[in-house]
DNA sequence: AAAATATAATTTGTATACAAACTATATTTA
DNA sequence: TAAATATAGTTTGTATACAAATTATATTTT
């Protein structure tokens, strides 16, 4: 007898966790890991972004952002600026190295994401999608019970 | 313009994050975590089951499998005992209170997964759970070069 | 305007994941 | 049989996730 934990769950958290091991694998010739890929990703992809925000668009909370930034920041890709607006809040800035590796990695991530998915039809991928929108909008009415 | 690593990637990634943490959140007033739970459920399915396939069982490290026995078996759930045929081996036992816990939460663990996948087409699941197996395939398959 | 409350980012603490190193023990090779 | 190699479990170190607490600052309430 199988439990719905093990034919829904573990199987997600197995693939998320060996998602997360090959693409951490395949970046560390750059010296980068995949968490903080994401991060160095979405700052290039909104430039003098409040952490608050960032946190909330990289799906981290706020302490983790903040030790994923210290890395980031000491590696020189991203740089922390005074928010003028509010001194509460910092803005994070990619640098040019941080342009240039973000350039260098996102063709090569992407290919190594279309050789993860190859050979999965796009009707499945579809389906598969629409699951985790599900699954997602269950836990979330879950979190209030 | 959407990369396959936010539509295949994150998306997963984000699913599992909330799933284990609304799992934990249920499991708090237990007090023992989602990822013991699983190893303690595992324990249960094979008492006297070695470190080594307990790892594989679970699907945690070695390293990491120590850390959590360890603290099941400060809360009196599991024993160590030593491997009568290997004397680097231990055998994990499941105490009384570990059964017990384990009967308690796992209609619990059952019921709440099945509200996480409630309206969700079988025929979906099955897709769902297909592409998952594709995907760990691929990864399989990549991990080596 | 002052007080109360909320918030951005950081720190601290616990848990987990992973890699590398280690030690005692088992297995394989020569 | 002795030496070489592999392995079970643990320890150490780094990274990440999460919760709670903290401090300076902003916002809301009175």
């Amino acid at each position: 007898m199988v439990s719905i934990e093990d034919l829904v769950g573990i199987t997600m958290l197995k693939s998320s966790k060996r998602l997360t091991r090959l693409i951490t694998m395949h970046l560390k010739p750059y010296n980068i890991t995949s968490e903080q890929w994401i991060v160095l990703k979405r700052v290039s992809e909104a430039d003098h972004i409040s952490q608050k925000e960032l946190s909330q668009r990289s799906d981290k909370d706020q302490a983790t952002l903040t030790k994923i930034l210290d890395l980031l920041e000491k590696n020189g890709y991203v740089s922390r600026k005074p928010n003028p607006d509010d001194r509460r809040s910092f803005l994070i800035c990619i640098s040019d190295s941080g342009k240039s590796l973000k350039e260098e990695l996102f063709p090569f991530i992407e290919h190594l994401y279309s050789q993860i998915i190859s050979d999965i039809p796009e009707e499945q991928m579809a389906v598969y999608q629409e699951v985790l929108q599900k699954i997602q909008c269950n836990i979330e009415d879950l979190k209030y019970k």
